[in-house]
RNA sequence: GCGGCUGUAGUAUAGUCUGGUUAGUACUUGGGCCUUCCAAGCCUACAGCCCGGGUUCAAAUCCCGGCAGCCGCACCA
């Protein structure tokens, strides 16, 4: 049944104005999609509820990051690298396969992650042939995930279309901590477009090119994952899959955020917050709990450099359970590597609660011969022997009798040189990197689920029961009949609502039944309608879509009402 | 990327096998009539053979290629 449902929320979300597939005209191009207007007022108002809840909500900062980067930047993060497919063709019946898998295949080995020239070397050392008709494989090329783009007028330079918006983050990242004052934790989100040049795009809009994402980075300590207010929600309930239950083929297990943290099965409070938040998220957008479950990654699939990752799952029928948001623990994998490849320091300075005293054994320059002996060179010499243990300077000057420091010489440090102490040293501090909590939407994936929960099939009527606070369409005017008079009222009260905010919709043609019914296939929470008592009492008729109950309501209280409605300040049955 | 199936107004379809009048129907949509609350009725209008090439006097129809969709395989750090 939920089968066929995919076809009906598709067909509808086509012919009403939500999605449509891009450059229809030129025949379309698999993995790109349009919002049409009501899509995009649909998407738009998803992902500014988002930035409620993350933004204003969590006080973490946005910012917008440029979607072309540059080569090096891709590289750092490992994508340029990695981001890739190692693809081998056979020369006789032209079938593609992944090198690697077919190697791990013919020889039991895991060869994953090495270049292509290896891999290629290995398929011709084994004479490794193609499974399927035992033709010879050719050489091993990439087949790059990525888009790739020249930037400027000689084209010089090469870039990429940014795969995910989280690099965007990172690497600002000395700036940033600056902006937040030097104190973790804090947290930085990006909604945008990435990008991503899948080989076989076919799902529709849960596998796109280009796809939004809104992602949220936050910086914690290594040491201290907690969540300030875990308190408050540790006694939620959330439904896990953790990757021991998914081996043993087990079901998932309904649990309270305290307990998941108790036994283990989350890593952290704050990965934990994190589950809660896209729960309460997507509940409120009207996904049901019972459609969604958080799957922890197998060890196998889990990035190299996570400690810890979980996928929220969204039942769909038509595709099974589809991941909509990952939230991961990267640990301190990106900034190390951003410092490694850009020389920046991108670590944080973390007090001690109190300053330590520690004893150092340090070697001190006896500048009465240590100056003559080396003139120039001895400031510089003077910064090596500070950064140096003392305990590598003695073992050097007992086994050569003296200590090397190579700068644009080498210099030979003798034991009259320096003067050995023990000398007392406050340290209030250290510098580490912070780990990455990272919660990352698809928000592309997140509208279809919308879409797709919030369809209601009844009787002759079908309409989407979107929240009032993400409906396209606030609400519905209408004039009873077509006649003039109660059309211009009817037109009055649609531009009052305008003028204050509302996307309010009027509509005169055909029968009143018509238009409730066209105004429920799109999903708009409320529809007022102008009657010829209208004329005399300045009341009109409020109508609740979910049940079509009606209630009459002064003209003059109409905004305020529909005002209170939307916001959730009042429920209909208090009218 | 491979194999199978498919492609006719906004939607659903007839016609394709067996080439031949102006490509038919229903719903939807626009305009109008009627109408005092849930897709009623009547009149009227708009709108279609996925794209390119070939065969033929003549192609929606046959052939080839492309594109897109569905299913299976593969892919999805």
């Amino acid at each position: 049944m939920k089968i066929m449902k995919h076809d009906n929320v598709m067909n509808v979300a086509k012919k009403r104005g939500f999605l449509w597939s891009s450059f229809e005209i030129y025949s379309g191009v698999a993995g790109f999609v349009d919002y049409a207007p009501l899509g995009a007022i649909l998407k738009n108002n998803i992902m500014n509820k988002w930035r409620k809840y993350y933004v204003v909500g969590e006080e973490f900062y946005e910012i917008e990051s440029p979607t072309v980067m540059p080569e090096e930047a891709l590289k750092a993060s490992g994508h340029v690298d990695h981001f890739t497919d190692p693809l081998t063709e056979c020369k006789d019946c032209m079938d593609v396969y992944r090198a690697d898998h077919v190697i791990e295949e013919a020889l039991d080995k895991d060869v994953e992650g090495l270049e292509n020239d290896k891999l290629t070397e290995i398929i011709s050392e084994n004479k490794i042939r193609c499974p399927r008709c035992g033709g010879h494989l050719n050489k091993v090329w990439s087949y790059h995930l990525m888009f790739q783009t020249l930037i400027g007028a000689k084209g010089k330079k090469i870039g990429y279309m940014r795969p995910e918006t989280a690099q965007g983050i990172f690497i600002p990242f000395k700036r940033l901590l600056r902006f937040f004052r030097n104190k973790l934790p804090f947290g930085v989100v990006q909604l945008g477009k990435a990008y991503r040049n899948e080989i076989s795009p076919r799902q529709g809009v849960i596998r796109l090119r280009e796809f939004t994402q809104a992602e949220a980075e936050i910086f914690v300590n290594p040491e201290d994952k907690t969540h300030p207010h875990f308190s408050q929600i540790a006694a939620e309930k959330l439904t896990l899959l953790p990757a021991s239950c998914q081996m043993e083929s087990k079901d998932p297990l309904e649990i309270s955020a305290q307990e998941a943290l108790d036994k283990k099965i989350v890593s952290s409070e704050m990965l934990i917050y994190q589950l809660y938040l896209a729960q309460k998220f997507l509940r409120e957008l009207g996904i049901p709990d019972e459609a969604l479950r958080f799957r922890q990654h197998l060890p196998t699939e889990m990035a190299h450099y996570a400690i810890d990752c979980w996928d929220v799952e969204v039942q769909t029928g038509r595709y099974g359970w589809v991941e909509i948001i990952g939230i991961a623990d990267r640990a301190d994998y990106d900034l190390k590597s951003h410092s490694e490849y850009s020389k920046e320091d991108l670590r944080v300075f973390i007090e001690y609660d109190e300053p330590k005293t520690v004893n150092k054994k340090i070697a001190k320059p006896n500048m009465s011969k240590f100056g003559p002996t080396f003139k120039g060179a001895a400031p510089q010499l003077m910064e090596a022997l500070k950064e140096t243990d003392a305990s590598t300077i003695q073992d050097s000057f007992q086994e050569k009798g003296y200590y090397p420091i190579e700068l644009d010489s080498v210099y030979e440090i003798l034991p009259e040189h320096v003067e050995f102490a023990e000398v007392e040293e406050v340290v209030r501090g250290e510098k580490i990197f912070p780990h990455v909590i990272e919660p990352s939407y698809g928000i592309d994936r997140i509208v279809y689920s919308v879409l797709l929960h919030s369809f209601h099939e009844e009787k002759d009527k079908t309409y989407f029961k979107l929240a009032n606070d993400i409906a396209p369409v606030q609400v519905s005017v209408f004039p009873l009949i077509n006649k003039e008079k109660l059309a211009s009222v009817a037109i009055g009260i649609k531009e009052n609502l305008r003028k204050n905010g509302f996307i309010a919709d009027y509509d005169s043609s055909g029968t009143i039944g018509r238009r409730y019914a066209r105004s429920d296939e799109i999903g708009v929470p409320y529809a007022i309608t102008v009657d010829h008592e209208s004329l005399e009492d300045q009341q009109v008729t409020i109508r609740n879509r979910d049940n079509s109950e009606q209630v009459r309501i002064p003209i003059s209280k109409v905004e305020n009402i529909i005002s209170k409605l939307i916001s959730s300040k009042i429920s209909f049955e208090d009218l």
